[in-house]
DNA sequence: ATGGTTGCTTAGCAA
């Protein structure tokens, strides 16, 4: 039995992009489960065997073009389930959850929702209540539980480099930030913040106009775990380093380690 | 600054 769960979550902007790095990458960090999205890809055309070299089995919830997500992990997931499940007809591929090591790892590719008043807003503000709705159906708060990913929403000032000019804008705005804290309301914990109260960290960064080497960026990828995992949370880091250089995704990891539960 | 950069798919969309 491990001492700690390592457990990371990182929006590679395309799988086959970023192959080559996020292989490296999870060969070096070895994290026990890896959640990944916008892998863009249908699972017939997913790099199993290039992640099975290195150890990891992974299960895919995959679209080819936008969206995809993925759990990746040294142990083999169980009890996978694909999407909100909700009976709503949505064709897009944004959730799947797995059991890994005891707890429920859920990787979520939250709606970006483009501009307040668009259709894509109004999609992504519905989004969260479905995911809010998932919870209460399909969990609960006493249970080791992660869910982790991109939520495109930036819950704080804090975790906007300049939060004056993007008060308002998308990932920004208070019908976002209610909806996050509906979503914690379940009995989540923002395992990053919760360690580190500190400014300017951030885990996504536009590719224009040179925001990360300016470290212009947004913390809109975390990791929320319900209370009783979070308070074995023994490290939380975004790893920069992975945003650096050619051939980067726009978003860094944040990895979190979790010491195992006797 | 309705700019700018990247990826997928091939001119336009999404982020």
């Amino acid at each position: 039995m491990p001492l700690a769960m390592k457990l990371a979550t990182w929006n590679v902007n395309s799988i086959r992009a970023r192959q080559e790095r996020a292989l490296a990458w999870l060969g070096a960090a070895r994290p026990d489960a890896l959640c990944l999205q916008e892998t863009k890809v249908g699972d017939a055309d997913f790099p199993v065997e290039e992640f099975r070299a290195l150890g990891y089995h992974v299960a895919l919830h995959g679209q080819r073009t936008y969206n995809g997500v993925a759990i990746a992990s040294l142990e083999e997931p169980r009890d996978v389930v694909r999407g909100l499940d909700d009976g709503d007809d949505d064709p897009q591929a944004r959730l799947i959850a797995a059991t890994v090591g005891g707890v429920r790892v859920i990787s979520a590719y939250c709606p970006n929702g483009q501009a307040p008043g668009t259709d894509k807003f109004a999609y992504k503000l519905r989004w969260f209540e479905r995911l809010s709705a998932y919870l209460t159906r399909r969990h609960r708060p006493d249970e080791p539980l992660a869910l982790c990913g991109d939520f495109n929403v930036a819950p704080e000032p804090i975790d906007v480099h300049d939060p004056q000019a993007w008060e308002g804008q998308t990932m920004c705005t208070l019908d976002e930030r209610a909806a996050w804290r509906r979503l914690c309301g379940f009995g989540l914990v923002d395992v990053y913040r919760a360690r580190h109260p500190e400014p300017g960290r951030y885990s996504w960064w536009d590719y224009r106009q040179l925001a990360f080497p300016f470290n212009k960026g947004l913390r809109i990828d975390h990791v929320l775990a319900t209370e009783g995992l979070a308070s074995r949370c023994i490290a939380a880091e975004i790893d920069r380093e992975a945003r650096k250089g050619k051939q980067a995704s726009d978003h860094a990891p944040v990895v979190v380690e979790f010491a195992t539960a006797h």
